[in-house]
DNA sequence: TACTTTTGCTTGCAATATGAAAGCAATATT
DNA sequence: AATATTGCTTTCATATTGCAAGCAAAAGTA
């Protein structure tokens, strides 16, 4: 595995990281729709191959986006919570959503609507809400035990 | 050419459109190098192929990202600028920037320093700069010419 | 005007990444 | 004890990316 950085700036090395077609996806299925197994996240819509799936999960904890660990009574299931650095990227999903929103719905016309006037109006306050919420649905896990 | 969408997720369609190593780069150059050619593009820092620099550039064009066009006086340079849901990029851009900066450098020793404390607290002036400093740089052609 | 250089690509071909399907060991469930 | 599920890995096919060379049209130079 092991990352590596073609040059110094900062949005190219941000791309060598989050930069392929699946990594947001995963972080998007982690803060919407409270996805936390392998299994989990082999069933979103895209349909991930499982092989790719291991290689990112894999490369984003080795970048510390993501953290795996195991819950009480369950030895099988592995847990994938996103970090500090991993819930950082709720901005840069943010931006995505509102300009996907208003520039590529006329070439994709099945997109699903979003309520880009309260996400743009209220911007940091959804942010907060969105971290706010996948903190509080790990919270057992991480927040108030350990 | 042609681009396919996986589904109607609004994240995941964005991500078909500029989810690559490539065009967001190519953008960033556009924006903050004043890049405008083939040749200037070719030339950046993470050296890009010529044949999927080519390709890019087409699929920007498809979906409207950037136009390509000719100045006066030279049949033969292909120009290629930014068009309104390109200038829309910016925020992404800019987010992107900051969760580098604040989040990768610990891995890529080498990133530059980018003025993050500016653009966290101004960041919408930040961004209508950038939108105009480009505006301006390409008004000859698009601005108040034509 | 002839020659050279530049521009904006295209064309092979090799390397790498992605994808589909099957397989598999460990754990959990019945 | 038998079956199902989970979290992968492996294999092989396909698609994407990358490198190097080539090339025609236009531009610059002598």
């Amino acid at each position: 595995m092991n990352v590596e950085f073609r040059c110094k700036c900062p949005i190219s090395s941000a791309l060598d990281v989050i930069g392929d077609k699946w990594s947001l996806l995963i972080i998007r299925d982690m803060l919407f729709a409270n996805k936390k197994t392998f299994t989990d996240f082999s069933t979103s819509e895209e349909s991930i191959a499982s092989n790719i799936l291991s290689s990112r999960l894999k490369l984003l904890e080795e970048v510390q986006i993501i953290r795996k660990s195991k819950v009480e009574g369950n030895l099988k299931s592995n847990i994938y919570t996103l970090t500090e650095k991993g819930l950082n990227l709720i901005p840069v999903i943010a931006e995505i959503t509102i300009w996907s929103d208003e520039n590529i719905r006329g070439l994709n016309p099945i997109m699903v609507d979003v309520d880009r006037e309260n996400l743009k109006n209220n911007k940091q306050t959804v942010i907060d809400g969105i971290r706010q919420g996948y903190l509080k649905s790990i919270g057992s896990l991480y927040g108030n035990s350990q």
